[in-house]
DNA sequence: TATGAATGAGCTTTCATTCAT
DNA sequence: TATGAATGAAAGCTCATTCAT
């Protein structure tokens, strides 16, 4: 073994540039980031950063396909595994916080996107997953309202959640924080 | 008079750069738009911009005093003016989801945070004068979960339905998809 | 009339873009002329070039464009407009050749073909309309050699004529030069 | 000994280097190939070419050297042995024709004398030494042009033979082409 | 008010070259 | 000999801004 198998057998340069470059597009947006940016956090020279990725483009690229990927497996992983809709829903909202609490930069990422707009990527966010598993609750019956109103109110209230933590405005511990979004989400759809 | 007095003595031109400019910027952020673009899509020269703004930075300064002045005077007549939280949740939603379909370019000016983020205004969207109306109802025992969590759900499902919408995702009619997120929303928090 | 007409209504900046890039191209080939190299000749800045040209392509483009049809009119002119093969050979390896000595650029331009081959423009030289006319005389029985030939001793004469002069390898007065050429090449292939 | 002796001592891999470059430099020019060019086409990285030249100028240097010294001792050889003028030219004409067809990169790469030009090795091509041949023939009364008038007609028909043989705008046989054109500069100079 | 040419700084990208392995 | 990551200078191009008209 050499350290390097499947999508991960980047460099470690590689790596780093990928992480530096998702803490700046959160941040400051695609135009906003610029090369000179990444190389000098990262340590390196502008030109080394094109020995990794072709263009500045194929980086954020690279990100929207692996970020957005990562939170749809952990969503299927995690939440379509539940038996109800009131378990789904709860693990749901759980795991969206868990997620960005541990990964604040990639979740950012997806949330701001204004980025992924900019890039044509509108529909590669996790949500279209999340709204086709609502249309079949809503199906069954299982659903208070219609699978859009739904999604709005799940997804929404996580990501605003967010961005009041981030900002330093929330007055509760993360676990309470995370518990009281979760009873309220799944009162308001189940 | 002349109808041109204080910061609205605006031109019809000037009036133009600012719609444009808010449809830009709010599409494609602010490193994102040139001058060039609002220029083009006025239909003046570059250099005439800055007639009537002296820089890029003025224009978004002007926008985003302006458009979030707009919202939070919208909020004070329409919502704070109700009697019972539940009134005013369901106020807030209808307030909020009609000034969206209306004004698109200014709501979705306002919810990509990462505009005004760039340029320093996180702590001017209206977001804060909700917050703060949502802690007093707490005290009164009013609300059943606490204010950052009714602010994540009240703003945050709006704004992710709003960009439902807008993808064309969503098979409700105008007030009926209102309806519903009316209901679910008080039904949550009330 | 405000001094811009038809093709040539391009700006005093854009004329001297054009002569000095025809100088360069011609001398130091289209990889090797930098736009810097340019606008220091011209005596404006890198950026303004770009408000004549969108792109450093562009300029060669219009300059393969210009420059092979201004000989070509000349030859249509001056050459195909006579009688005899005799007569037009005559013409032709004069007007090539005054057109060389008057516009040096121009037919160094022309010539270097390595410069249109790097752009795919191969086919537009005037070489084509010349081999046209000589298959012609051909078919008439005119011409002793085939058309191909022709062209090559023709054409390839002059280039070479014209190469040797900048060279200042040439000790013969110009006139005279292109005398004995005429004689020369009219007495190989009529 | 090991088959390595003086400025012939390269490996295969310099040799497979010397061909590529000689061919993308008589394509595309000096400064349009590359050294990664070079690199990718022989199968190896851009580093390793270094181990073989010092740099991208010592590259084209050897071969401007080499290919304009081949080319020389082959007219010597074949060209200035033969003892009339005419048997001279013919041979001559023949000479550079086969070359050209046998080695077009190379003969490419001399003629396309703009990468020369670029590298200040103008005076070294091969056609100094017929000059002063058709010098001498001059001289003795056996030119019925002046030499350079001479070097023009005979020089420059091959080189735009060859231009359009590559073309394909050459519809007779290789033999026959070669043979047309021999007694086409023949007829013309003696 | 408006134009449009120009500036100058900064951007993305390229590329010859170096160097540790 | 060869690799491949890295450098650093320079390339083409963009863009906010200025200014003469």
């Amino acid at each position: 073994m050499n350290g390097k198998e499947g999508i991960w057998a980047y460099t470690p340069t590689k790596e780093r540039i990928i992480k530096v470059a998702l803490k700046l597009f959160s941040r400051k947006g695609f135009k906003g980031t610029t090369i000179k940016d990444i190389a000098k956090e990262v340590g390196i020279t502008e030109g080394a950063i094109y020995r990794h990725f072709a263009s500045k483009e194929k980086i954020i690229y690279f990100l929207i396909t692996t970020v957005s990927r990562e939170l749809e497996e952990l969503i299927k992983e995690k939440v379509f595994i539940r038996g109800s809709l009131k378990e789904q829903v709860k693990s749901l909202i759980e795991t969206l916080m868990r997620y960005a609490f541990e990964k604040p930069d990639s979740f950012r990422f997806l949330t701001v996107y204004h980025i992924l707009r900019e890039n044509g990527f509108e529909k590669r966010l996790p949500g279209g997953l999340i709204l086709e598993n609502f249309k079949r609750a809503y199906m069954r019956g299982e659903l208070k309202v219609s699978p859009e109103v739904a999604l709005s109110v799940a997804v929404g209230s996580v990501e605003r959640a967010f961005i009041l933590w981030e900002m330093g405005l929330v007055n509760l511990p993360e676990d309470r924080f995370i518990e009281e979004l979760q009873e309220t989400v799944v009162s308001a759809l189940c």
